[in-house]
DNA sequence: AGGGCTTCCCGA
DNA sequence: CGGGAAGCCCTC
């Protein structure tokens, strides 16, 4: 018998099965998809069987496999497929599609810190007789009372239990002190009260339930607040009751606590957690407990994906428009695509929500490709927040510069009643374009409509899709002042500004800088719940799915610098900014107000926000995507070609350039080769091509092609992106 | 990937 | 001619 093994190098000239023998003690036990170490060389190297049979009329001289390596991480069939389709679609190599799906990669070179806070519990440490001997035999005293609950409770945590007393028993050898991880079922919140499905959710409910056993994808579209949450669960119970198994996806496990324990409450012990934040450990335990079919439900973050649940009942990705569905180093695959090929596999619904559905999502929901279940009204009956829109011209006239006079008064009005201000400001900079700080004119691209990127080195401005430069101006084009600037404002000085402005509040700042170390997160959302600050400042991440009964008011610090990011997303990258953000205020019963300050009032993203009408941003930038040839009109694929040598990067990227247009389908346009976003970094010359299609049979093998030759190029190396995100 | 093997280059 | 660096090539 012999084996067909892939071996750990990801690197494309290894990218192949190898053959070994099978020695007869391991013929039994040896299945396909087991890690097994095998020879290879001079060494030993892990590997996974990809096909065992029983000739082998090569010429090779087989080696025989060593061992195998875990008898429990089997990649069944399903998810050895799985793999070969994300090579398929993302052109990446086999072996690290399957490093990317198993729980500790083949080479177990790094061990993941450890990130779980630990509490200690109580345990006897002597045979109960022993302990109710002791009791007798004493008089009654915390001692005693501590022996008595632990002989009924068995353990019992270390901070219920009185100090002094405990020291004096351990003493005495009669109880031990375990260490455990942090159960995190302990700091569960309240569940909704209100668990009966209203009209609208019991009507997507039942749509979605009578295709339980059919291949279909439903875009579950329901603005902030609708109970979206509500129906997964409900629809979960159902998928379980059937014998079934169900997969939930989140866009980041920190933000979606609630979520988690919600289903802790409701699910238990049928419930596994799968994200990056696990120690290598917890994770390969969380994945042998799927694998042996111990859990029903999977709730996690991107890679859960590949969570080796059979019989799988339903897949929810929520917040399906997240970018972080998206990897973006390698396998570059995006979760949505996976998840739809399970969903063929098991012949299951795949369920898609959001409040601010992607735009390839919509459009494949309105073509009739999925089945569009919208959800109109909040479920708690509450209206939206009043939404205003300042106009910064304006107030840069009145010399305030970042706080506008209505944001002042009702900032002051909310400290006044002790309720409680998000201020979201959006700049993590590491694009530098230029705006008119007397008007807010920005230059864009005339092919691309994007923002052109500033080169200070050359004084231009380049767009980095198709390439276009052009040198700055010393006036600006629109006012013809001298305020052409590279506007800069982060959150931290902005915490300085507000600081200094409202001396009396309590200011806390959320953004990548005082989040690093882990916890950080929690802990600022804990202290902002607890209303032990009165403003929170940060980027993005305090506009996620988070619940602040008494924030009433937030404020947007100039909302432009997320449209003006030269991507042709920035507009929905927006507008689903603004308006979770927006959606943070008035959750419970006072009434929330938004107020965006911005330098084009006018702007339709902007207007939309306003109205909350994602339907009409919807169609206006629809039209926009149909003109440039941008998606969901045309699909992208993008290549970055680098080299320390910048005339050979970008003679290469020339070749690959006048590659793509001899093979590629006259009906894909070519964009580039410019010179990529992130242009010199770490000394490497990268430039980026991009390539608009809608269906080019030439593509995929274009592509492969190049892979392969710069493969084995050591100067040059070359990457492809299907479908990116950003450009 | 990475180790062995060949080739290349320079000093003697 | 020798030794060390650089490139090449192969791995079941």
């Amino acid at each position: 018998m012999v084996a067909y093994c892939i071996i750990e190098y990801p690197v494309k000239t290894l990218d192949k099965a190898f053959t070994y023998q099978i020695p007869s003690h391991l013929i039994d036990r040896l299945k396909v998809g087991m890690k097994v170490i095998v020879p290879f060389q001079n060494r030993s190297v892990h590997g996974i069987v990809l096909q065992i049979t029983d000739h082998y009329d090569g010429t090779y001289e087989l080696k025989e496999i060593e061992k195998i390596e875990d008898e429990f991480l089997v990649l069944n069939d399903e998810l050895l497929r799985l793999g070969k389709f994300m090579q398929d679609i993302t052109l990446c190599n086999l072996i690290t599609a399957y490093q990317t799906m198993l729980p500790s990669a083949l080479k177990v070179k790094t061990q993941a810190r450890d990130y779980n806070e630990y509490e200690e519990w109580i345990l006897l440490n002597v045979e109960e007789d022993i302990a109710l001997e002791y009791i007798k035999t004493h008089k009654k005293s915390h001692k005693t009372e501590i022996l008595e609950r632990l002989l009924q409770e068995k353990e019992v945590n270390k901070k219920e239990l009185n100090a002094s007393s405990l020291r004096e028993l351990k003493k005495l050898d009669l109880v031990k002190v375990e260490k455990k991880i942090k159960n995190k079922k302990e700091d569960k919140k309240i569940t909704l009260d209100n668990k009966i499905l209203n009209d609208e959710q019991k009507n997507a409910y039942e749509k979605i339930k009578a295709s339980f056993n059919e291949t279909k994808t439903f875009l579950l579209y329901g603005i902030t607040g609708s109970g979206k949450t509500l129906i997964y669960q409900n629809l979960i119970k159902e998928v379980i009751k059937k014998g079934k198994t169900a997969l939930l996806l989140v866009p980041e496990i920190s933000l979606t606590e609630q979520i988690i324990n919600i289903f802790y409450e409701n699910f238990g012990n049928d419930v596994a957690i799968l994200h990056s934040g696990l120690s290598n450990k917890e994770k390969y335990e969380e994945y042998v407990k799927i694998l042996k079919g111990e859990v029903k439900i999977v709730i996690g973050t991107r890679s859960a994906v590949f969570a080796p649940l059979t019989n799988i009942g339903i897949i929810i990705i929520d917040e399906e428009h997240s970018d972080t569905y998206k990897q973006d180093n390698n396998p570059r695959y995006h979760t949505r695509d996976i998840a739809l090929k399970r969903s063929e596999y098991h012949h299951c619904p795949l369920v898609l929500g959001s409040a601010t559905p992607s735009l390839e999502s919509m459009a494949r929901a309105r073509k009739g490709v999925y089945d569009l279940i919208t959800l109109k009204h909040r479920a708690n009956n509450l209206p939206l927040p009043e939404v205003c829109i300042v106009d910064m011209k304006e107030e840069l006239s009145k010399r305030n510069f970042v706080i506008s006079e209505l944001l002042d008064e009702k900032i002051k009005e909310c400290l006044e009643k002790k309720e409680q201000v998000i201020l979201l400001l959006n700049r993590r900079g590491f694009s530098t374009f230029i705006t008119c700080s007397n008007c807010g004119f920005t230059y864009k691209c005339p092919h691309c409509e994007i923002s052109l990127t500033y080169h200070k080195s050359t004084n231009t401005l380049r767009c980095h899709y198709c390439g276009y430069t052009k040198i700055k101006d010393d006036i600006c084009p629109s006012c013809r002042e001298l305020g052409l600037n590279y506007m800069g404002m982060g959150t931290e000085k902005l915490e300085e500004l507000i600081k200094e402005k409202y001396e009396q509040a309590k200011i806390i700042r959320m953004d990548a800088d005082t989040t690093s170390r882990k916890g950080a997160h929690d802990k600022i959302i804990k202290a902002f719940k607890n209303e032990e600050y009165n403003i929170l400042i940060g980027t993005q991440m305090i506009s996620k799915g988070l619940d602040f009964p008494k924030c009433t008011l937030v404020g947007v610090i100039n909302a432009d610098t997320s449209l003006n990011i030269p991507d042709f997303r920035s507009s929905e990258k927006t507008f689903s900014l603004l308006n979770q953000a927006a959606g943070r205020a008035g959750r419970s019963s006072a009434p929330g107000f938004v107020i965006i300050e911005t330098f084009n009032p006018d702007n339709e993203t902007i207007k939309a926000v306003k109205n909350h009408d994602y339907d009409t941003f919807y169609k206006e930038e629809m039209k926009v995507r149909k003109i440039l040839k941008y998606p969901p009109y045309y699909y992208l694929a993008n290549i970055k070609i680098g080299s320390k040598d910048y005339k050979e990067a970008k003679r290469e990227a020339s070749k690959v350039k006048s590659y793509l247009e001899k093979t590629l389908d006259s009906s894909s346009i070519i964009l580039g080769p410019s010179t990529a976003s992130n242009f010199k970094r770490n000394n490497i010359y990268r430039f980026s091509i991009t390539i608009k299609y809608r269906f080019d049979p030439n593509l995929m093998k274009s592509l492969k092609t190049l892979d392969e030759i710069y493969g084995t190029n050591k100067t040059t190396f070359l990457e492809i992106d299907i479908n990116p995100l950003r450009i």
